[in-house]
RNA sequence: GGACGUUUAGCUCAGUUGGUUAGAGCGUUCGAUUCACAUUCGAAAGGUCGCAGGUUCGAAUCCUGCAACGUCCACCA
C-alpha cells in the first residue's frame, strides 16, 4: 500500500480537488488540440455574468462535463467550450439597481453613457472571473484557452457580420411598428422577455357618443383616446350595413376622432358585443389591422396617446396630456359616467404583459426600430427563416430529447412575429448602422467621412448568443475549429430557454452556415428544494453549490445532482441526497483502499476461476455494456443507478466478503477497480482520478480509455442460487432471534467445492453433515430443510433453538403466494391464444419460472 | 380559451419500444460494534401503479373519459 497517510479511513474530497483540477488542467487533458479522434464538441451555455454559480449550473455543468469525460475516454477528440454571457438587460438593470441603492436618483442621466457603460464593465468583469472560478470547482472539464464571452472583440465581429449580412439579404428592415415598451427600463424588450401576469382588471362596456351605433368594451378606456376605428366580423347581421361608414366622435382628444367601421374575420362576433375598438397605436392585434387596412387601399389611421414615458401625450388632449395611464383612465370613466355613455363596469381577471427584467406592466406603443422578418424569402436560400428554423427540427436535423419539446418548438415556430432586435440599453452589441443626414450605411466598419453618427441603440442579447455554437470557433474566419467542431455534438438546456435561445441558434446557424447547430438536445428540468419550490433569494430556500461542495465534495454534489433526474421533467434536491452521495463516494474509496492492500498482501493469483470469479466479470461485463448504453443516451440517472448497485452491493457485500475467504484474487480485483474506476469516472472525477494516482497507474484516468466488453455470456444463475440460499439462511436466524455468538447449524450439500468453503466460513454456520455425503434435501433426517436452489441444498439442524410455530405462519403465506402463482401461469401457459401469439422466449421462461416455483413449493411443504 | 407535464412504497424517484411474482435510495422496524468502510454490516415490513371504461393471450406501460396538482402559451376586445 502507498502509505496509510494517503489511504485515510475516509475520503476526504475538500483537501484533493483542487489539486487534482490542477493537474488536469496542465496536463493538458482539457484541450483537444493534441488529441486525435472523432470530433465531439459541446457549448457550454454561457451563464450571465452577473449571476453566482446556482444549482441549475451544477446540474448544467454536471451533464455537460459527464458527457464530455465520457466520449473523451472513447477516443474522441472532445471539445467543452466555456464562457459567459454579457446578458445585456439583466446586466445593466442589476448594475442601475446597484447604482440607486447607492442613492443615484437616474444613474443613465447622472452618469452618461459612457461612464455607465464603464461602471457595468468593471462589475461584470469581476463577476465574470468569480463565475469561472465557480464552473472549475464543478471540476468542468473546458478547454479554456478557448474561452468566450458574448461581448468581447470576436464575438462582436460575429455580431455586426450577422446584421450586415441579414441587412443586406433584406431580413433585417427599420420600421415603423408597436413594440413592447418598458417604460421604466425606457427599452423595447421581445415577445419572449414578456411574462404574463394574471391580476383583476375592470372591463367597461360602452358608446363613444350617443348616436354611435356600436357599444364596444375595454379595460383600458383611456387608450380609446386614440381609436380609429370599430372591427366587427364581416358577416355580422348587425353590424354589416355599417362596414365602410366613418364616424366623427369627440371623446376629450386634441382633435375629434375619424372612427371607421371595418370588416376583419378575427373578430368573435360571439364575444361581447361582438365588436372591437380599434386602437392601433397600443395594441399589436390593432396594428395588424392598420397594416391590414393599409394594404387593402382602405387606410386608418393611427394615433399615439400614450408616450415612452408612460405619460399621455399631446393627442391625448390638452385635459389629459400629461396624465399617468391610471390618472387618464378615471378622468375617462368620470366622463363617460357623466354623459351616460358607460353601460357596465365589470371585475374581470385579466393577464398582463410585464417585463421579466424590470417588472413594469408593458405598454404597446408604436416606434421606428429594427426587426428581424421571420416571413421574407433569403435570396441564396429561397426560404424564410421560419421555413430554416421548422426544417431543422421537423427533418430531425436536430434531436430533441425529451421529443415532447420538439412539437412545441415548432408550435412556436409558426406563431413567431417579427423579431425586435434593437434596444434602447447602452450595455451591448451597438447597432452597426451609421447616420449623417438622410444618408444610412450599414456595415461592419464605421464610414469613412464626418457627422456620422453610429445608431445608438443596442442589439437584443439573444442576437449574440444565437450565434454562439459558431460564433465560440471564429466564425465569420473559416477558421479549423470550425470545420472540426461544427455542427456541435450536444447541447443541454432548460426547458425554460427553449424559445428564447435554441430557436435563435437554429435560425443563426443555419442563415450563417447552412448548418445546424447541435444534433443532439437534451433538455433538463428546474431543481427544486425538497418541497418542489423553485429557489430563490426570496424564499430563503437557497442552498450555494460551493458550500455544499466544501462540505461534501463536487463528486457528491454531481452524484446527486444527477440521480434521480429524468431529461424534461424537474427534479428535487436536499442535503439527504448529497450526503448519500458523499457516502457512496467514500465507498467507492474504502473498495479501493481494501483492494489495494489485499493485492499487496496476498500478490499471487489463484490458478482457476471459482464461481465467485465467473460471476462478479461478467456482472461486470453487463455492467460495462449497460453503462455504455445509457451514457450514450444521456440517461445519467439509470446509469448511475446501476453502477451503484454493482459497486455496493455486488462488488463490496458480496465479492470482495468472498475474497476474504477464498484468496489469491489479485488479477481478478485489480480489473474490477480498473474497470469500475474508468466507469465511475464521467460521473465522480475527483476520488477516481485520486485512487487512480494512488494505485500506480499509468497516466491520468482523464485521458484513460473506456472499458470494452471483452467475454460475455458466462452463466451467473448458479451463483445468484448460492446468494439468495446464504439470505435465506441469515433470514432465518434473524427472525428466530438466534444470539450472536451462537451458531446455528445448518446441514447443506452441493457438488460445488466453493460452496463448501463460503458456506463453511461463513463464520455463524457449523457443519454438520458430512461434506461428502452430497445427499438430498429430503434424505436429510436431521435437519429441517430450507431450500434447494438448483444444485445447492441445505437443511437448518433442529436441535438449535429454533422457533417452529413461528416461522410456519410465514412459511404457510409464502406457500399460499406461490400456490397462487403456480395455478395462474398454468392457467397462461395452458391458453392456446398465449402460446400461439407470444414470443417463444416469453413462454419458455415463463415455464422455466413455473417449474423453479413448482420445486420451491415441495421444498417449502417439507416444513409445515 | 389552447397545449403540455405529473399522479407508482411513509418521502424522493426509476420503470427503454406491452411480456417473470413492479424496483432503487432515504425513512421505519429488528439485529450486529469496529479484522476496507458506522459516511458501516445483516434481515424485515411496506404498493389492487390517481379513478372509470376500452384494446389485447397479456396493461404501470396503448386508447377514451374523469379528477387533482403543476407548467407554458394566447390578440378574453
Amino acid at each position: 500500500m502507498s502509505g496509510s497517510q494517503e489511504w485515510p479511513k475516509a475520503y476526504e474530497a475538500s483537501g484533493v480537488e483542487d489539486k487534482i483540477y490542477a493537474s488536469w488542467e496542465a496536463s493538458g487533458a482539457f484541450n483537444p488540440d493534441t488529441r486525435s479522434g472523432e470530433p465531439y464538441s459541446i457549448m457550454m451555455p454561457p451563464p450571465n455574468v452577473t449571476g453566482v454559480l446556482h444549482l441549475g449550473h451544477s446540474l448544467e455543468q454536471s451533464i455537460m462535463d459527464t458527457m464530455i469525460r465520457f466520449q473523451r475516454m472513447r477516443g474522441k477528440k472532445t471539445l467543452l467550450l466555456p464562457g459567459t454571457d454579457h446578458a445585456a438587460i439583466a446586466t445593466q438593470a442589476k448594475v442601475e439597481k446597484m447604482l440607486m441603492a447607492e442613492g443615484m436618483k437616474d444613474p443613465r442621466r447622472e452618469l452618461g453613457r459612457e461612464k455607465l457603460v464603464e461602471r457595468i464593465r468593471e462589475f461584470a468583469e469581476e463577476s465574470k472571473a468569480t463565475i469561472i472560478n465557480q464552473i472549475r470547482k464543478m471540476g468542468s472539464s473546458a478547454d479554456w484557452s478557448r474561452l468566450a464571452y458574448t461581448f468581447d472583440e470576436d464575438r462582436n465581429r460575429a455580431v455586426r457580420e450577422l446584421f450586415v449580412r441579414m441587412y443586406n439579404d433584406g431580413l433585417i428592415y427599420r420600421g415603423y411598428r408597436v413594440v413592447n415598451w418598458s417604460v421604466k427600463g425606457q427599452s423595447t424588450a421581445s415577445d419572449d422577455e414578456i411574462e404574463h401576469v394574471e391580476r383583476p382588471a375592470k372591463i367597461y362596456t360602452f358608446k363613444y357618443s350617443k348616436d354611435f351605433p356600436i357599444t364596444i368594451a375595454s379595460t383600458r378606456p383611456e387608450t380609446k383616446l386614440g381609436d380609429t376605428a370599430v372591427a366587427v366580423h364581416p358577416k355580422d347581421a348587425r353590424y354589416k350595413k355599417l362596414i365602410g361608414q366613418t364616424f366623427t366622435v369627440d371623446v376629450g382628444a386634441a382633435k375629434p376622432l375619424e372612427i371607421k367601421i371595418i370588416a376583419d374575420e378575427s373578430v368573435d362576433p360571439e364575444f361581447g358585443t361582438g365588436a372591437l375598438g380599434v386602437t392601433p397605436a397600443h395594441s399589436a392585434i390593432d396594428f395588424a389591422m392598420f397594416e391590414k387596412q393599409k394594404a387593402k387601399g382602405e387606410p386608418i389611421n393611427l394615433i399615439p396617446v400614450i408616450g415612452p414615458d408612460g405619460k399621455m401625450t399631446q393627442e391625448a388632449g390638452s385635459e389629459y396630456a400629461g396624465l399617468s395611464v391610471e390618472q387618464a383612465r378615471e378622468k375617462f370613466v368620470a366622463w363617460l359616467k357623466k354623459n351616460d355613455l358607460l353601460e357596465k363596469e365589470e371585475e374581470i381577471v385579466q393577464s398582463v404583459g410585464t417585463s421579466d427584467r424590470y417588472g413594469d406592466v408593458i405598454e404597446a406603443i408604436p416606434m421606428t426600430q429594427w426587426w428581424l422578418d421571420m416571413n421574407k424569402v433569403i435570396p441564396s436560400r429561397g426560404k424564410t427563416l421560419r421555413d430554416l428554423m421548422r426544417e431543422a427540427v421537423v427533418g430531425e436535423h436536430v434531436r430533441i430529447t425529451p421529443d415532447r419539446f420538439a412539437k412545441l418548438y415548432l408550435d412556436r415556430v409558426e406563431n413567431l412575429r417579427d423579431w425586435c432586435l434593437s434596444r434602447q440599453l447602452w450595455w451591448g452589441h451597438r447597432i452597426p448602422v451609421w447616420y449623417r443626414a438622410d444618408e444610412m450605411h450599414v456595415g461592419t466598419e464605421a464610414p469613412q467621412g464626418d457627422g456620422w453618427e453610429q445608431d445608438p441603440d443596442t442589439l437584443d442579447t439573444w442576437f449574440s448568443s444565437g450565434s454562439w455554437t459558431f460564433s465560440t470557433l471564429g466564425w465569420p474566419d473559416k477558421t479549423n475549429d470550425l470545420k472540426t467542431f461544427h455542427p456541435t455534438s450536444f447541447m443541454q438546456m432548460g426547458y425554460e430557454i427553449l424559445y428564447l435561445w435554441m430557436m435563435r441558434m437554429i435560425l443563426m446557424s443555419e442563415y450563417a452556415l447552412e448548418q445546424i447547430p447541435f444534433k443532439d438536445v437534451y433538455i433538463h428540468g428546474i431543481v427544486r428544494d425538497e418541497h418542489g419550490k423553485k429557489f430563490s433569494k426570496s424564499s430563503g430556500n437557497g442552498i450555494d453549490p460551493l458550500d455544499v461542495i466544501e462540505k461534501y465534495g463536487t463528486d457528491a454534489l454531481r452524484i446527486s445532482i444527477l440521480s434521480g433526474t429524468t431529461p424534461g421533467n424537474d427534479s428535487r434536491f436536499y442535503m439527504e441526497k448529497v450526503e448519500n452521495g458523499r457516502n457512496l463516494v467514500n465507498k467507492i474509496w474504502n473498495i479501493s483502499r481494501f483492494i489495494i492492500s489485499t493485492i499487496e498482501a496476498d500478490p499471487i493469483p489463484a490458478k482457476t476461476q471459482t464461481l465467485a470469479d465467473k460471476w462478479v466479470l461478467q456482472r461486470l461485463t453487463e455492467l460495462t455494456k449497460f453503462v455504455t448504453e445509457k451514457l450514450d443516451a444521456a440517461q445519467f440517472s439509470s446509469a448511475s443507478e446501476e453502477l451503484r448497485e454493482f459497486t455496493w452491493t455486488i462488488l463490496a457485500d458480496w465479492y470482495l466478503e468472498i475474497a476474504k475467504v477464498e484468496k489469491g484474487k489479485t488479477e481478478i480485483l485489480q480489473k474490477v477497480l480498473d474497470t469500475l474506476l474508468r466507469l465511475w469516472h464521467p460521473f465522480l472525477p475527483f476520488v477516481t482520478e485520486y485512487i487512480w494516482g494512488l494505485s500506480s497507474k499509468e497516466g491520468k484516468l482523464i485521458t484513460a480509455t473506456w472499458p470494452k466488453v471483452e467475454v460475455d455470456g458466462m452463466s451467473v444463475a448458479k451463483f445468484e442460487a448460492l446468494r439468495d440460499m446464504v439470505t435465506e439462511m441469515r433470514r432465518l436466524r434473524a427472525e428466530q432471534g438466534v444470539e450472536a455468538a451462537k451458531k446455528v447449524e445448518f446441514v447443506f450439500t452441493t457438488s460445488d467445492e466453493f460452496a463448501n468453503t463460503v458456506v463453511e466460513n461463513l463464520e455463524w454456520v457449523k457443519r454438520l453433515s458430512n461434506a461428502s455425503a452430497f445427499e438430498r434435501v429430503d434424505a436429510i433426517t436431521e435437519g429441517w430443510p430450507v431450500t434447494a436452489l438448483g444444485h445447492i441444498s441445505v437443511g437448518l439442524n433442529l436441535a438449535g433453538a429454533v422457533d417452529l410455530e413461528k416461522e410456519k405462519a410465514k412459511i404457510e403465506k409464502e406457500l399460499a403466494d406461490l400456490e397462487t402463482y403456480i395455478v395462474s401461469t398454468e392457467v397462461k401457459l395452458s391458453n392456446v391464444d398465449f402460446t400461439s401469439k407470444a414470443p417463444e422466449q416469453v413462454v419458455r421462461s415463463m415455464s422455466d419460472k413455473l417449474e423453479e416455483a413448482k420445486a420451491k413449493r415441495d421444498a417449502l411443504k417439507k416444513r409445515v
